[in-house]
RNA sequence: GCAGGAGUAGCGAAGUGGUCAAACGCGCGAGACUCAAGAUCUCGUCCCUUAGUGGGUUCAGAGGUUCGAAUCCUCUCUCCUGCACCA
């Protein structure tokens, strides 16, 4: 009866959504001032653009994630600054509204109006009060009093440059716009390069410090740094300059100790002094190859044949003064570097291609690495793979030769001998050398080092297979060095990608004599798959048809990795970061090169020839130049009449353009460029926390006490632009003196992605979205939130399921039910109740009888319960892990019981206000609560109620009347029999743990408890004996 | 190619050395209630076996370390994401 009023009472969620939404707002209840005395905590999403079409479910699951954070953290007792605002220009909203017939600002703030109407619908508990919108002078102006800065400081300037230019944004785009040669918002539209005068802001004066403090991120996932720093692109090398026509051409390269293999040189075909090097015989090929080039519009780099021309100039190789050819070609960044660079094709992959495309000479300057230590296969006559066994083989001394004394250890002596003992020949275990040796070192302070040895890492397995000789206490060969068959058997599989570093078949023939290159050893390959017997002879026959035949050989291939150096007059036999060194230090002694730290990242241009965007505030006189704006004149305000069509809309607008020079007075003109958005979201952050400053960009005081971003919540597409430029802004206004942090954030959590339940990202253009009203009528806001933070962890993408939806929707019924009925109410009360519920009526809750609700009593077990719910949940909210934190939730609901402490309840309803907010507020009130929920402090766990026993005794309980019920089935089936009376029989230091009322309850049967050794007791066929820790003896009759 | 992440029952998803045949949810099956359906409640849901038991095989695959592995190590495969001619 009363279940099934579950279902279908229509509890009246919207109501009692809309009743507390306007009670916060009234109360202001989640505005918070500066207040030194607390500690403070910033919590914040990501400035998000205000698209037209409004929020789906996806955003819901976005701004839930950050809400629940700062609900835990303000019932924590922080003073938590959880604001919101709006990304306000930009391209969509001018495109959007071109298309609509709109004025972008009326359309913007369209879009404004119907984004907070839905965020509050949410129940996000943001301060309202500190809303920032980058679209308002009041905002931009601090856009503007920025450049200024930076412009003063020599860091906004102005040059002409390469740019990428998008035909259906009508504008420029930043680097980080362009993916794969097309636009990030048109997919289909191919970036065109146009040269024009542009603003940038000079970023890389900060590249070394964005780099460095990377790793002081220590909260920051691991593939947004990984990705930041691989943006950034730290590479440590040379500057070499190289004579062209008696002027010094400086190139970069991190590999100088190739420079004896340069054969030839090649510019960028972008390089803005390419003509310089071009010569009159071979002008008219070169501008040939550059139309060409340009017509072919960007492919896929990998598709995209390296091609060139000779300019007809030489260059002087600075170290063996040999002339070289300087080429043009279409592989080489521009903007890299000094946009030209040596070639070096035999070790060089890229050059190597070039090279062989236009006869250009290839030499081998770098040999392979020997590796010096040998280690080896064991296997077996009938050889299978399974039958590989590897040894393990300690270092103990490393000789004067270079080689390396080992010694085999006991355990793998023991294996070998097995293997005789098998009659396993060890017949070629000589033979083969390690594909990969990896070495595990273990240092004094537990930490294991992991080394793989190849070329790269020799050195430092050295040094400390070295230090484990010379004093074991420091570091441990941890492991061993290890074979892998697998990786050698594999290898044979595509034999030319392994061949790297042997030149000439004399010397492959010479290392095949030696048994080197075995390590590409078909044998093993033949000999597994054949299953024949090791036969040398036959091995040795099939090797050399195979080089005949040139079947699996290919004679040249490009040895990239460094090595030692040959070719290279005194240099020679130098390892290559010897070599690189002395060479440096040689080409610094005659001025002619010095080390040099490059880096990838480039200026950001933030010129926009759009009319959504800030102004910039310079204003270009015919006598003076390009003259600021003077901060007293800011904003320079962006017109609202203007005409969208062709160009530039703000070039058309003869008021805005045409102003009097500040410097001079005379005729001057506006500049007509706006800023790159990514310009506002740089540091809107710090407008937060001191918004309607009129006089100042934000009051220092308050920026320092808010200051962090304690935790960053938001999308892994920003990983590169807007968490780069962020960190960038702040780096700048902390050296303006404006704000005491480094770095802006110290937790970034990436959300995933909402899909729908076709399982694509939930998107419009993809028909697949699921709108919060939607799922809001059919089951509460509350709901949705509760559903979306149970699917998976929030980090990861999850699938929108209305099935799934339903559930969570059930526990929320089962809850209302639960405390609707909570110690049984007058009468009246509960008809009030019901009528709030359905309602949405407010209830004078002082008048009622709910005030004098008498207190009930949790017991122990529950007390426990509730106590390991608090604290576990505790942890999973710091942790994000939201969906463990709902499953304890839950788990903790069904362990109520009919009779529970006020107080005890009250943790719970506390705990479920992250989730479900509103709710928890009627919750709260019902149980004769004055205030918030939300305001509320969190429960503190009180340890000593928490007692395992509870649980061991629930697990044996469970496990008990699962017995029983399968045993009454059993009976039932073969023997038609009903049990009636159930005899448990339990050891006497379980007896504690059974609880007879409770086992009878769920089973429906008399149960009678018994101890084992109670020999006085009635125990039919002696059935006591079978009894044991955890599971008790049953009988049933 | 480089970098980062992932692979667990029909599905989603927990689980990072023993308490694991693996939480929780969905789905599915059985039973209870009901005239019936839905809802609700209870139980079950890798395989075999059984009065509550016992046994077997599992956590992408192969090997290894360990008394003991989904969890640690090595190799391999597959998928996702980002960057991509950066010299």
């Amino acid at each position: 009866m009363k279940k099934q009023e579950i279902k279908n009472k229509k509890i009246d969620f919207h109501k009692i959504e809309k009743k507390w939404q306007e009670k916060w707002e009234k109360k202001k209840a989640f505005e918070v001032k500066e207040d030194k005395k607390k500690k403070k905590y910033y919590v914040l999403e990501m400035f998000p653009y205000p698209s037209g079409s409004g929020l789906h479910m996806g955003h819901t699951f976005n701004y839930v994630i950050g809400d629940i954070y700062a609900r835990y953290m303000r019932m924590k007792g922080f003073n938590v600054l959880y604001p919101m605002g709006y990304d306000s220009f930009g391209l969509p909203a001018e495109n959007a509204a071109i298309k609509a017939g709109e004025n972008p600002k009326k359309y913007t703030e369209k879009s404004i109006k119907n984004f907070i109407k839905q965020q509050k619908e949410l129940g996000l508990s943001y301060d309202w009060s500190r809303i920032v919108m980058s679209h308002t002078p009041e905002y931009y102006k601090w856009d503007q009093w920025i450049f200024l800065k930076m412009f003063e400081k020599g860091l906004a300037y102005k040059k002409k440059a390469s740019v990428n230019w998008c035909s259906k944004c009508n504008s420029v785009l930043a680097n980080e716009q362009v993916h794969n040669g097309k636009c990030w918002r048109h997919e289909d539209t191919d970036v065109e390069i146009k040269y024009l005068e542009q603003w940038f802001f000079k970023i890389t004066d900060y590249a070394e410090e964005l780099y460095d403090s990377i790793d002081s991120l220590t909260e920051w996932p691991e593939d947004v740094k990984a990705m930041q720093k691989n943006w950034i692109g730290k590479s440590y090398g040379a500057e070499i300059n190289f004579k062209i026509n008696g002027e010094n051409w400086p190139i970069f390269t991190t590999r100088a100790d190739t420079i004896y293999g340069v054969s030839f040189m090649v510019i960028s075909a972008q390089h803005p002094r390419l003509m310089e090097l071009v010569t009159k015989e071979q002008k008219k090929e070169v501008e040939t190859f550059l139309k060409k080039i340009k017509s072919t519009s960007e492919k896929d780099a990998n598709e995209l044949e390296k091609e060139g021309e000779f300019t007809g100039s030489y260059a002087i190789n600075p170290m063996n003064e040999e002339k070289v050819p300087v080429y043009t070609g279409n592989f080489v960044v521009a903007d890299y570097g000094s946009g030209m660079v040596m070639a070096v094709p035999a070790h060089d992959k890229r050059d190597f291609e070039f090279a062989k495309k236009y006869g250009l000479p290839i030499r081998q300057v770098i040999r392979k690495l020997k590796a010096p230590i040998r280690s080896y296969v064991m296997g077996s006559e009938n050889i299978s793979e399974k039958d590989f066994t590897s040894i393990n083989i300690k270092i103990v001394e490393k000789t004067s030769d270079g080689d390396y004394k080992i010694e085999i250890p006991k355990e793998s002596i023991k294996k070998y001998e097995e293997l005789i003992a098998k009659k396993m020949s060890p017949g070629f275990w000589n033979e083969y050398i390690a594909e990969e040796v990896v070495f595990l070192f273990k240092h004094k302070d537990g930490k294991i080092e992991r080394l793989v040895m190849n070329d790269k890492n020799l050195e430092r397995i050295d040094k400390l297979a070295c230090e484990f000789i010379e004093n074991s206490d420091d570091v441990e060969v941890f492991d061993k060095l290890r074979t892998s068959v697998r990786g050698t058997l594999r290898a044979s599989k595509s034999p030319e990608q392994d061949t790297q570093g042997l030149f000439d078949e004399k010397t492959i023939s010479s290392e095949f004599s030696k048994g080197q290159f075995l390590k590409t050893s078909d044998t093993i390959n033949r000999i597994v798959h054949n299953n024949q017997k090791y036969d040398p002879k036959s091995t040795d026959n099939y090797i050399n048809g195979a080089i005949a035949n040139n079947s699996w050989y290919q004679p040249l291939i490009v040895h990239e990795e460094e090595g030692i150096l040959i070719n290279s007059s005194e240099f020679t036999d130098l390892t290559s970061e010897e070599a690189k060194k002395q060479i440096t230090k040689k080409l610094e002694g005659i001025g002619l090169g010095k080390e040099k730290i490059q880096y990838k990242l480039r200026d950001w241009l933030i010129s926009r020839q759009r009319y959504w965007g800030t102004p910039i505030p310079i204003i270009y006189c015919e006598k003076c130049g390009a003259v600021p704006v003077p901060e007293k004149n800011l904003p320079v305000v962006l017109p609202d009449k203007v005409k969208f069509g062709e160009g530039n809309p703000l070039a058309g607008n003869k008021e805005f353009v045409n102003v009097k020079c500040p410097k001079c007075e005379g005729k001057a003109t506006r500049e007509t460029d706006t800023m790159d958005t990514f310009v506002n979201s740089s540091w809107y952050f710090l407008r937060y926390c001191d918004p309607k400053n009129k006089n100042k960009i934000f009051d220092k005081e308050k920026a320092a006490y808010w200051m962090p971003i304690d935790t960053y919540i938001g999308g892994k597409e920003h990983a590169c632009m807007h968490l780069i430029y962020f960190r960038f802004y702040t780096k700048f206004l902390r050296d303006l003196g404006l704000i005491n942090v480094g770095e802006p954030d110290k937790v970034l959590f990436n959300q995933g992605m909402l899909h729908g339940e076709d399982g694509a990202v939930m998107s419009k253009s993809r028909g697949n979205v699921v709108l919060p009203e939607t799922v809001s009528k059919k089951y509460g806001i509350d709901t949705a939130r509760l559903f979306l933070m149970s699917i998976a962890s929030p980090d990861k993408d999850i699938l929108w399921s209305d099935k799934g939806v339903e559930g969570s929707s059930k526990f929320l019924k089962k809850v209302v039910e639960y405390i609707e009925n909570f110690e049984k109410p007058s009468q009246n009360f509960q008809n009030s109740l019901r009528r709030t519920l359905k309602e949405g009526k407010n209830i004078d809750y002082s008048k009622s009888s709910i005030r004098n609700f008498k207190k009930g009593k949790s017991s122990a077990k529950l007390e426990h319960k509730i106590n390991k719910a608090v604290k576990g949940i505790d942890e999973d909210i710091k942790k994000f892990r939201y969906n463990l934190a709902v499953i304890k939730l839950r788990m903790l609901f069904e362990s109520f019981d009919s009779e529970i402490s006020k107080e005890d309840l009250e943790k719970f309803v506390k705990m479920l206000s992250l989730f479900c907010p509103h709710v928890a507020e009627e919750f709260w009130e019902m149980l004769g609560n004055k205030g918030f929920v939300s305001l509320s402090s969190w429960s503190e766990v009180d340890e000593s109620k928490i007692k395992e026993e509870f649980d061991k005794a629930d697990r044996i309980i469970e496990s008990t009347i699962g017995d029983i019920i399968n045993i009454l089935k059993l009976l039932k089936e073969k023997q038609n029999k009903e049990g009636n009376k159930i005899y448990l029989y339990v050891l006497p230091q379980e007896i504690n743990f059974y609880d007879g009322e409770e086992i009878a309850k769920r089973v429906g049967k008399e149960v009678k408890i018994f101890v084992v050794n109670d020999k006085n007791k009635y125990d039919p066929q002696g059935k006591a004996a079978k009894a044991k820790p955890g599971k008790p003896a049953i009988y049933i009759e």
